[in-house]
RNA sequence: GGCCCGGUGGUCAAGCGGCUAAGACACCGCCCUUUCACGGCGGUAACACGAGUUCGAUUCUCGUCCGGGUCACCA
């Protein structure tokens, strides 16, 4: 036995399956050529941001444009940041917006699929196989240094103003430890992380072809990473070299800090002797601060969670199609083309995607999000609107529920139509926009353009009042309106009243904003006549005549 | 600071050696119109800078500047 073989079993001594069962317990996986396995792969801290969303649907996009396996695995190697059905949370935020894994983890305790377990946290034999292998093959070693060591190192480093920091070369003391001492701090219960024996050369380069950066040269890494924490659990790196392999990920889709570490990745790869993936780096969603492009922040911008888009009332296919219009920019022209289809017929293609990072724009996604409801039936409306209401405005919730008809009917108002209104982009403006159908939401508000006095006013409705039918249909309404017009110096023609200002009091539509204020309580509002309709006679007269006394006495 | 990535209108972006430099959002104007919205038409507005390669650079190369990322027993 070599001194590295016996290290190993010093290290290992439990009974682990060898790299070769491994290998065979996950083979390759059965899928035609071009087929690509992608995964999604978050730390369960129980926060979505939309950026982990944003590349989460990016993988599901690209697994889905090849028919290939998008799965879900949680990197749980970080108990510090662990949150309570932190899982749970991660699993609901996503199949919330239709970005369902077929494969890996499914809830806080189901899994699905033969690449299994899902959880880094459950994984700890496979690890400790390959870093067994690897302390055998010399090309691991257990350090000793703690932390108020490797301070020093630091300090003497930046002291000396080294050219390169860290833990590597004739630093790395633990590196050349005799096995006679190593053996002896094991055994005395000393702690230890295992460390790679990086055989980087720094004047070489790695070589990515990165989907959407290109080409990506950097210097090999020569620093001796961790491998295994004190607690045995595997860093981010190693984790990832052993996962990804042996779930046999096809392409690797993830945030573009990444990048940095690519080369410690490759090397891993390259001493484990697997074939490193397609590497997809996704630049991150920005926003403006004062001036300067950064991250949309956890801290700084509700924004940034998914969670906002929930409460705030976004249906969900307006947040996916904004982010799809991030993605590849053609998607909005195809939307033209194909205003019915389903987003998943849409033919996602990884290589168009931007190499910058966009800044996130919320009235653009508004502005989809209003396409979107604007073609919706008036009765989708009302189920999405309750469901929103049930959860975030109980009161509202009850007054919707109470007659869902009287509703769906005042939701319908110019919406059934060749060219529906686009005035709601989310749910949470629902209550606002039907304020006044309902008197428990109405507040007066009698304020009038300052062309009208309050004296003219009283006498348009007064006339109004005395016409009124509810019966009537559009065209007669609308006739009596005008016939409102001349008794009281208004014409029912406005282009007569350009043509001539000065012969008028007014025309036609400051007698219909008068009553459609008296009505309402607002300067606008879908069609006035349709409007009436809903509310029934009673309730129109009884506003009329409160608006004509409120005018009267002031 | 080292190493990387990026830089076309306010925003998202087409463009891949020759174009009056698309389109969408936002903004402005006009038309339609009983309000608003919708719709239609039109408008303002961009290749960061400097060299080089070339007959010709937004496009290729280099440098500068600017923005971003990363240098942990976090992912």
């Amino acid at each position: 036995m070599t001194d590295h073989e016996k290290l190993a079993e010093l290290l290992f001594p439990e009974d682990l399956p060898s790299p070769e069962e491994l290998e065979e317990r996950y083979p390759l996986r059965k899928i035609k050529e071009g087929e690509r396995v992608t995964r999604f792969a978050p730390s369960p801290t129980g926060y979505m941001h939309l950026g982990n969303m944003f590349s989460a649907f990016i993988d599901k996009l690209c697994a889905d444009a090849t028919g290939g396996i998008f799965y879900l695995r949680i990197e749980d190697t970080d108990k510090k940041r662990e949150v309570e059905h932190g899982v749970e949370k991660i699993f609901e935020g996503l199949t919330a917006f239709g970005i369902v894994p077929v494969e890996g983890v499914m809830g806080e305790n189901e899994e699905k699929g033969d690449y299994g377990p899902y959880r880094q946290s459950h994984r700890r034999e496979i690890y400790h196989s390959f870093a067994k292998k690897l302390v055998k093959n010399g090309m691991a070693y257990p350090c000793f240094c703690s932390e108020d060591e490797l301070n020093e190192l630091r300090e003497k480093q930046e002291s000396e103003n080294t050219a390169i920091k860290g833990y590597f070369g004739k630093w790395a003391k633990c590196r050349f430890l005799p096995f006679e001492e190593q053996k002896r701090r094991i055994e005395a219960g000393e702690p230890y992380v295992v460390r790679l024996r990086s055989d980087g050369d720094e004047s070489k380069k790695i070589i990515v072809d990165d989907l959407i950066k290109g080409k990506i040269e950097m210097p090999e890494n020569i620093q001796d990473i961790v491998l295994l924490k004190t607690d045995g659990i595997p860093t981010y790196h190693f984790a990832h070299a052993v996962d990804d392999h042996l779930m046999r990920t096809t392409h690797v889709i993830r945030g573009d800090e990444w990048i940095a570490s690519l080369p410690v990745h490759i090397q891993l790869f390259k001493t484990l002797g697997f074939k490193p993936p397609k590497y997809v780096h996704i630049s991150p969603i920005m926003k403006l601060d004062d001036g300067n492009k950064r991250k949309l922040s956890k801290r700084k911008d509700p924004e940034a969670a998914v969670s906002f888009y929930k409460e705030e009332g976004y249906p969900k296919d307006s947040v996916l199609e904004y982010l799809l219009t991030l993605a590849n920019s053609n998607f909005e022209d195809w939307r033209r083309a194909n205003r019915d289809a389903d987003i998943s017929a849409f033919p996602f293609n990884i290589k168009k995607m931007s190499g910058s990072g966009a800044l996130f724009d919320i009235a653009k996604m508004n502005d989809i999000s209003k396409n979107i409801i604007s073609a919706m039936s008036a009765s989708e409306v009302y189920d999405k609107t309750a469901e929103w209401a049930k959860e975030y405005d109980g009161e509202f919730y009850a007054l919707l529920t109470k007659d869902p008809e009287f509703a769906r009917s005042a939701l319908n108002i110019d919406r059934d139509c060749p060219k529906p209104r686009k005035d709601i982009e989310k749910w949470s403006e629902v209550k606002n926009y039907l304020a006044y159908f309902y008197d428990e939401l109405y507040t007066q508000d009698f304020t009038l353009p300052e062309n009208i006095s309050p004296a003219d006013a009283a006498e348009i409705t007064d006339a109004y009042l005395k016409v009124f039918d509810i019966d009537d249909d559009k065209d007669a309404w609308f006739n009596k309106i005008k016939d409102v017009c001349a008794p009281l110096g208004y014409t029912p023609n406005v282009k007569e009243y350009k043509k001539d200002p000065g012969a008028f009091k007014g025309h036609v539509g400051d007698i219909s904003t008068v009553i459609r204020i008296a009505v309402t309580s607002r300067r606008n509002t879908p069609d006035l006549h349709a409007v009436m309709a809903v509310l029934g006679s009673d309730k129109v007269i009884e506003r009329l005549k409160a608006a004509e006394d409120f005018w009267k006495n002031n």
